[in-house]
DNA sequence: TACAAAAATACAAACGATTGCACAAAAAAC
DNA sequence: GTTTTTTGTGCAATCGTTTGTATTTTTGTA
């Protein structure tokens, strides 16, 4: 019980694999009565073709790899999608990685794409990634790369972000206007671009209104759990009346921690978040944060990546392109009502 | 710039093609030494195997088609990242499409993944569907299907289901006991097995307790805003006093819906949801759902395809594998104290 | 040293499509 | 009615592996 080949379809029809494969290529080579001929036959015999010799004999595949940090996150999930929704129309499929954050992963993701030959490779490194060679490797062979979100000069070709800087420097600047002072920021690791550029926005915000910010950014705050052991340390030591965190997570956390001085969110203290996670919205009190636009950034990076397979890449190849991102003023900052929207 | 191929590395160590596959594939019919002199050889020319090629060669891929919904959908994703979890491991890649509930992009993926000449595929159907003709003929081509969610017996294999019905029941079962008697269902369409199953818990759990069920279930309620309206109508028309709502987003609207009648959750109203979305522990009141554990739902249905893609399938290959729900009771259900899991 | 058995390697044919080139038949030009 | 051009097909090589079979080399034994 074979699948029926192209092979079949010629014999049954007294004509060669060749013809038959420029008839169902749409060739305008062949009669026109030929190609009706052999598309009826191949419908008739249920002739699905066979994709990956296809790939072989052309060198070239039309599946792109996709590498995120998590399937599961709201983000990336979301990014994903978007990136599908472009891919598909274009006769792309998404072959689909996660590095769960780990570098090694992450080699061996970008080894097994590059076996699999795909078309391209769009992906977000893991937090621990600070060797960027495996990804360079894969441009030396020809296979176009496009980074997003967290992205690496070192590696070629296209890098879409999200407006880290500007985020940052909304949201700490619009607690400057509440009347905030002593603002603390809590993230991950200056070392992944996402992080070190929220903490210049923060930085520039803070400067920018002359405020001190010493002694008062933790790194290795991301978690639910960080986020609370190190503002309940902050709170204690450190006098803060307002916390900028770098997820939504740790700003939970933080919540959590100001909740048990007894002290009241945003009256007493102010929190932001970034990322604008599914729960930011549903939170007592409800979360301020930075939203990012995952759609957006995966249609960039997947027409960046059509773009450069299709051999018209945009002048500023090796350029970032910036997507816009929202402050989403909610309860958990606004000690006066103001704008929802800035 | 061509890529090294094992052809390359033949010649430049004075053998054949053969030995050299032999010997990357670790076959004993090649002598240790060789052996050694090969992966050295590959190694230093940076090769990387070709896996198109081998896929033709050997007719059967390494990569497992995965077909859902809708990527970005919590459980979804969740499942995504479960089953990687497991066939990663394997040796085994996922090509990931999702329907996005279109019973004609369901099919058209399944085409997809057939001409992509997947091992398997894992699929969840969509609302839509109710042709399941495609899905059955790529068991007809030997690719075998697991189907997890939304399934559908008119498709051979394997099918891993949510416990929908005692999910159901027991959330009914809950609310009878806090002391409500006039629940109505809000749920989507009763065509879809996991609607129906929880129909069915709902119903089971009401004429147990003798209670009226007339008039007060709506199919087409699933969104927060045919929640909202569904709920608002029956307030007013049907002197209902809770609410089993078979998705989460249908309980927010209803919850909303409740409040604009001044009316409080729990205290005038239950409300029970189902699936334990990201926001449901979060929202105020926190609503009691039932939880779907996604992980292992993908942890089985990619267990079992590779059990068959092995040729060791389960005696009841053809049954279904139900995974077990938990009621998680929470603010929105609880009138008077009790556990918090039941 | 010769010879059988065992071990290691070579040969060559697949897998299923694509595609440059050759070639026939038909159409157009002279 | 030739010659030239156009048009439609066929031929055969190719993509990079894998693998059954043949062949060579090595090893062991008499």
């Amino acid at each position: 019980m074979k699948r029926t080949t192209i092979i079949d379809i010629a014999q049954s029809l007294g004509v060669t694999p060749s013809t038959v494969s420029r008839a169902l290529a749409g060739n305008l080579r062949v009669r026109e009565s030929t190609r009706k001929r052999v598309q009826e036959k191949a419908l008739e015999m249920g002739y699905q073709p066979n994709i990956v010799a296809a790939s072989l004999r052309r060198g070239k595949s039309d599946t792109v790899g996709m590498l995120v940090p998590r399937i599961n996150r709201h983000f990336f999930s979301h990014v994903i999608s978007a990136v599908e929704e472009v891919l598909n129309p274009a006769g792309f499929n998404l072959l689909i990685c996660q590095s769960h954050e780990r570098a090694e992963q992450e080699k061996q993701a970008i080894q097994v794409l590059l076996k699999n030959r795909v078309a391209g490779i769009i992906m977000s490194h893991a937090m621990e990634t600070v060797d960027f060679e495996m990804a360079r490797r894969a441009t030396d062979e020809r296979v176009p790369v496009v980074q997003f979100d967290r992205v690496n000069a070192a590696v070629p070709g296209p890098r879409i972000i999200n407006d880290n800087f500007s985020g940052a420097y909304m949201a700490v600047k619009h607690l400057i206007r509440g009347g905030y002072t002593r603002i603390a920021h809590l993230t991950g690791s200056l070392s992944v671009n996402v992080y070190s550029e929220r903490f210049k926005g923060y930085k520039y915000a803070m400067e920018e209104a002359s405020l001190d910010c010493g002694e008062m950014v933790f790194e290795g705050a991301i978690t639910r759990e960080t986020g609370y052991e190190k503002a309940l340390w902050l709170i204690k030591n450190r006098k803060v009346d307002a916390f900028f965190c770098a997820g939504d997570h740790s700003s939970v956390g933080t919540m959590q921690a100001i909740h048990e001085f007894g002290l009241k969110v945003p009256d007493d203290m102010g929190v932001v978040g970034f990322a604008n996670e599914p729960f930011a919205g549903f939170i007592t009190p409800q979360l301020s944060t930075v939203e990012q636009n995952a759609y957006d950034m995966g249609h960039r990076a997947a027409n960046a990546l059509i773009r450069i397979i299709n051999g018209n890449p945009l002048p500023g190849i090796d350029q970032e392109e910036v997507v816009p991102v929202r402050l989403l003023v909610r309860e958990s900052s606004m000690r006066t009502p103001i704008n929802n929207t800035i």
